[in-house]
DNA sequence: CGCTGTGTTGAATGCCGTCAACGTCGGTGG
DNA sequence: CCACCGACGTTGACGGCATTCAACACAGCG
């Protein structure tokens, strides 16, 4: 059964192309089911396909030759991930798991040069969204240089709020499974010191936890602890 | 005078192209130099060109909102760089200072997409270079989360010197003036801390520091240092 | 009902940032 | 040529933040 462009017509990655344009892309991908926890593809493995997140979310996470783990970002619905054929890569340079049941779409990478050429619109989004993800890693950089902790922690929920949250009665919800774990991977602190601080911002009423679940209660004053502004209580 | 394709031939940047196609491309281009320390465009700056390095080091430096500064990359010649345009943004991520005086060639951005699409193998050159980046700076980001500032430091010298060292009689030596808060800006930490390890690898034998001037007389055991493998001395 | 994965919390250690003072190099101008 | 000055570098003392170590609580699952 052919997919229908109706799938993707409203994503940012497809922007720009004309519906018949996005039917011959189509044309080209299949879909497939993942079940959570399930590895979509492993670091250092030979790169034979690139993929487009339809429903769900996706943890993407690289390891360092002596065992450690970092989380590199999460994948939401609609964007584009494993394109290492687009920088030019034969491998892909970090493992990517389903964090809730998920819906890909993907395409062989030899498809990519032919798609790229006939519809530079498309190759252009690919470039873009790398862009956006170097950046993105920079900003990190910058923020592991500059600041504490703390501040990386609420910058970190922040930013997952914004782009994963969902609305309940009690603030905004993070749309999937995450750990402290987690966290600590992506900020690059321990599980304790998150523990800790998600505890006495739970005090504070900025936060709810829960198990694998964070709620964020109160974004400006989460904001506020990001920029380090304001007098912490005793 | 026109710009002979014997300056570029032997770059990674130009692989692949025929020599007709270097005149297509060299055509576009203008030549200029940059005084040391003098600034090649700046952070948030509309974008208006795309850069290759001919000779020289720059310096390409993040400053956040809050006044921080963050070494992001050196480039070293024969690079692009300022290639905002292939990650489809109109304002520059950084700003990019001139470390020595420098000549680079340089492309208005009006002329990416023709040449981009004339040339596929200059493109994905471009968006190869793209996509090293982003995989050394998620590569920095694991450094940073899982390494002490003595690992982090060491690692640091020895990508620098192995991209822009220069061999002398004492060892290899850093082939631009560098200065300890910069190693410091590189690896998220102080300029304090930089100068006292130096000093102490200086008595152990593994550097000779100098104005400016670092130079690794024993490369072997930085390495060691690198990996948090050697004993260390009293 | 035990077992495993997850989360919480206390106490102690230590790395490294902060503060401070001084030393040194090199360029500049009188 | 020499004195000065700013940029760069070194070193010591101190302390705080976050990791480390440890123990326990709790939930979900077979």
């Amino acid at each position: 059964m052919p997919l229908d462009r109706s799938l993707i017509s409203s994503l940012p990655a497809f922007s720009g192309l004309a519906g018949e344009d996005m039917d011959a892309i189509l044309s080209r991908a299949r879909s497939s089911r993942f079940a959570k926890d399930s590895e979509i593809f492993a670091q250092e493995e030979e790169a034979k396909s690139f993929f487009l997140l339809l429903s769900g979310h996706i943890r993407v996470v690289r390891t360092s030759a002596e065992g450690h783990q970092v989380v590199a970002r999460y994948i939401n619905e609609g964007e584009l991930f494993g394109i290492a054929v687009a920088m030019g890569k034969t491998t892909y340079p970090a493992t990517a798991f389903a964090a809730v049941d998920c819906v890909v779409l993907s395409w062989p990478n030899s498809a990519w040069a032919d798609l790229q050429a006939r519809f530079p619109a498309f190759g252009a989004n690919a470039y873009r969204t790398i862009g956006a993800r170097l950046q993105e890693t920079q900003t990190q950089v910058m923020e592991m240089s500059t600041q504490q902790v703390e501040q990386r922690i609420a910058h970190a929920l922040l930013r997952i709020v914004s782009q994963s949250g969902r609305k309940t009665s009690e603030g905004i919800e993070i749309d999937f499974p995450i750990t402290r774990q987690d966290i600590a991977e992506m900020t690059g602190t321990t599980l304790h010191t998150v523990s800790r601080l998600l505890s006495a911002w739970e005090d504070q009423g900025i936060v709810r936890g829960g198990r694998q679940k964070v709620t964020v209660t109160d974004p400006h004053a989460l904001m506020l602890v990001a920029e380090n502004r304001r007098k912490k209580p005793v």
